[in-house]
DNA sequence: GGATGAAATATTGGATACGATCCTGCGACA
DNA sequence: TGTCGCAGGATCGTATCCAATATTTCATCC
């Protein structure tokens, strides 16, 4: 019996391996802000040419991740405290309404996917890996606002959070941070599974808000420092 | 004195050139929801290679504009009832919101670019071109929102706004309408000329709620008749 | 006659090659 | 000494060409 010539992963383009790589590497913090991304490098490191790149840094530029200028080059974003506040403030706006309509369609599948979600994040923090942990605190919060059917705000926020999640990152690895993020998110879950979307609506404003916060001020304390 | 060699127009990539024609085609309803785009089609009618017409594309599926699937190119994006009001409810959160914001930090030369944006609208009426009118239809409220200073809200909207536009055109069409969007229009002038920001997002708020129920129902006819 | 499957065709994805643009460093001139 | 202009190299943008995938066509079988 032959096996087929090569393994599903090869199923999807190179472009979006490309794009899936950079992004790795600016959301692990190996390409800081400002940073200067060469086609050619990129292509060279993967063993590509350099269409793939070009492709797959327009669409991190539309994420947000990096900033295109003609003949210039592609250059990894960099966050002022005002763009957090930017940032975060759609996010207040549009993740509690989307909480909300969630809750109004609710299944019992919605809230075991929830719950799983957040399983794995608990299971993560007792590992410790902060990308990991960055990853599954956002899926933690997609599960929570899939059940809206609401993609194309979906997809706003997933730019939102991925421009800043980067800097997330710093806020989430001290461990009392973390624990206190695990005891909103339970807070949550407990408001989203009794399908009270007044107060999952409060806390989730509440705990998002936390967080921009946290990272609001640090940022401007890296500027003062500057 | 020699003139340059080239027309400053050329000063664009080739990519953004077609990135435009596409666009435009799209807005103006030449190429109708689940219209097929062929890449060679494009490139042989601009007399241009395929690989700016892919990157354009890329482009205007970070916009909504198109929906690109591996190996089988991409595709206007149509707009479903469902879709719209996922839209439309971005859109009020975040609208009302940085009208605020803008308010608050409003400068003379502000509301002078607003109030001119008002009259081009004004103007276009009275032409009667209807593309024309849906572009400084948009013009007003990004005047409106400009000095929020909030670049990444104010892109985002920008997307939710292009997913919808040509939609809107079929209601902006009747003369009726028109005259009651100038009139909706003239409305928030005068409250953000008088820095009024809670009346101003009032107004704003009604004059968006009322584009989504026209467009919606609209789209619900549609679908309907199938 | 309709469904199934394989070859032919069309279309997209990617690699290589070339021309255009931008940045850097050196020298000329005020 | 400081500024300007001008090579030279580095990097990006686009055209041409080849490979991979999807769609269509057509023969075959039930």
């Amino acid at each position: 019996m032959p096996t087929p010539p090569k393994p599903l992963l090869q199923r999807q383009t190179v472009t979006a391996m490309v794009a899936e790589y950079i992004a790795a590497k600016i959301i692990g913090g190996d390409y800081p802000g400002g940073h200067q991304i060469r086609q050619e490098a990129i292509a060279a490191e993967l063993g590509v040419s350099r269409i793939p790149v070009r492709e797959a840094l327009l669409q991190l530029e539309a994420e947000g991740l990096v900033v295109i200028r003609t003949h210039r080059g592609a250059v990894v974003s960099d966050l002022s405290a005002d763009d957090a506040i930017d940032l975060f403030d759609a996010r207040l706006l549009l993740e509690p309404f989307l909480v909300k309509k969630a809750i109004a369609r609710l299944s019992n599948q919605d809230i075991a996917n929830v719950e799983r979600a957040l399983r794995d994040y608990e299971a993560a923090i007792a590992r410790g890996d902060p990308k990991e942990l960055s990853r599954l605190n956002w899926a933690f919060h997609t599960a929570l606002l899939e059940p809206s059917m609401r993609p194309r705000s979906m997809a706003v926020l997933q730019t939102l959070y991925s421009s800043a999640d980067r800097y997330l990152r710093l806020q989430i690895e001290p461990l009392k941070a973390q624990t206190k993020a695990l005891q909103e998110h339970r807070d949550i879950f407990e408001a989203y599974r009794l399908r009270d979307a007044v107060e999952t609506s409060r806390l989730l404003k509440k705990h998002v808000a936390d967080a921009a916060e946290e990272i609001v001020s640090q940022l401007k304390r890296g500027e003062a420092a500057g």
